[in-house]
DNA sequence: CTATGAACTATTGTCTACAATAGATAGTCG
DNA sequence: CGACTATCTATTGTAGACAATAGTTCATAG
């Protein structure tokens, strides 16, 4: 039985969450700087838990500090693009190696419910609700490693490629494709991990992610400097 | 050429840096509480960028934070070490993957360097300084990918493996067996990283990792709950 | 007209103080 | 004698104010 927890959170957290949607809902422009005195005003907070809360969203690299220069929403070239997906597609192997043969059948429930929300997704042509059950069967399946540290890598690094996403540098791939072409590579995944065979699965998964590199990589040889 | 930010560090920066090292010096035990008013007067400043720092730190997994229960030093369980050991892997593969066909030569000097060090301290049984050298030189193998992201996760997840090395967690392995083996391998990996095969470096590091899992996962069996 | 310097303003860095909460201790009632 | 409750204390959460720095603008000199 998993703990519910149940803690209300503070003001650190509830301003994290904050900026954080504004960030990846694109209210804030790339490389936009964040005023502290102007968050502290929308949010109704005063500076300390919003400091507090930027170093958290520093630390999840969507936003960069300069000491005594302020922070500004990260800025995202192709080499990010790149680090992001590579990055991404590691720690789903991993997942899987570990994950595959499952053995919390629970969880499979998880993986199988967001596969149903993105076929229903698909058929309505909802764009923006099909990104959000991805990311949940994606994560559904990062989970079945009850791996806690391998979740949260791989929670940020999803939560970059949402960013990605905001910024249309990655929207070619997944929004301008066939919809239902998408889910059903899915469903396939999802089969084959029921099947239980890692190897197959890390195929499939392989091939997955291969569009998504092949069109970013070709890119990467205008790789621009990270720090400019 | 790299550039040399030359940017003086502020007190957060200070402050998780000093709590940095005396967590993984052993100073502060095990689930140790850390009181806020404690530390300001041991390191000479007022709570805010010391709350600042510790939110830095639990993003780094070194300490975990209940609110308004305050935070404490991270405990580790053979889950934890089982966790990052297995991240460690994933992320060296990938680094290995990526860079391996070494693309800038000046990176590999910073591991020969490194490994030099290496056999110097095995020669003088300085294990301290070879845990450290070993250190420098895993993370010179992976900055061979030119891959921002993967340095810094692979930082994070190489620092808990010096804290579990700090509680002897992990220390059998690579404490207890001859020094120079333990070198000689490091020496062999390297060797094939220059020879620029992918695959047989990957095939070396699963042999240089192997030992570390089967120690590892035959106590997994008696998994402690993270959360208690 | 351009470049250099100084003053000014906007913003970040830090500190002290107050409010609120959780844990502990003692007292009382069954 | 044990358990429950209330108060009290230690500690965290938050706020507001002050100090210090970086960027900007204007003035002046070449």
């Amino acid at each position: 039985m998993t703990e519910h927890q149940l803690e209300s959170p503070s003001l650190v957290q509830l301003a994290a969450n904050a900026i954080r949607r504004m960030i990846l809902a694109g209210e804030l422009a790339e490389g936009e700087r964040l005023i502290e005195e102007r968050l502290t005003e929308q949010l109704g907070i005063s500076r300390p838990p919003l400091r507090e809360a930027l170093r958290v969203l520093e630390q999840e690299g969507l936003i960069v500090t300069k000491p005594r220069r302020g922070s500004t929403v990260a800025t995202l070239t192709d080499q990010d693009v790149f680090e992001i997906l590579t990055l991404r597609s590691a720690l789903e192997r991993l997942a899987v190696e570990l994950g595959v043969p499952v053995q919390v059948p629970e969880r499979l429930k998880v993986a199988q419910d967001a596969l149903l929300e993105m076929e229903r997704c698909a058929s309505a042509e909802d764009r923006g609700s099909l990104v959000q059950a991805g990311y949940r069967f994606h994560s559904s399946l990062v989970a079945l490693a009850g791996h806690r540290r391998l979740e949260e890598a791989y929670a940020s690094v999803q939560q970059q490629l949402l960013l990605c996403m905001a910024r249309n540098l990655y929207a070619r791939e997944h929004f301008y494709e066939d919809l239902h072409e998408h889910v059903a590579r899915h469903r396939k995944l999802l089969d084959l991990v029921e099947a239980g065979d890692p190897a197959s699965v890390l195929a499939e998964l392989a091939v997955h992610g291969e569009r998504s590199f092949s069109e970013i990589q070709s890119n990467v040889g205008s790789r621009e400097a990270s720090s400019s």
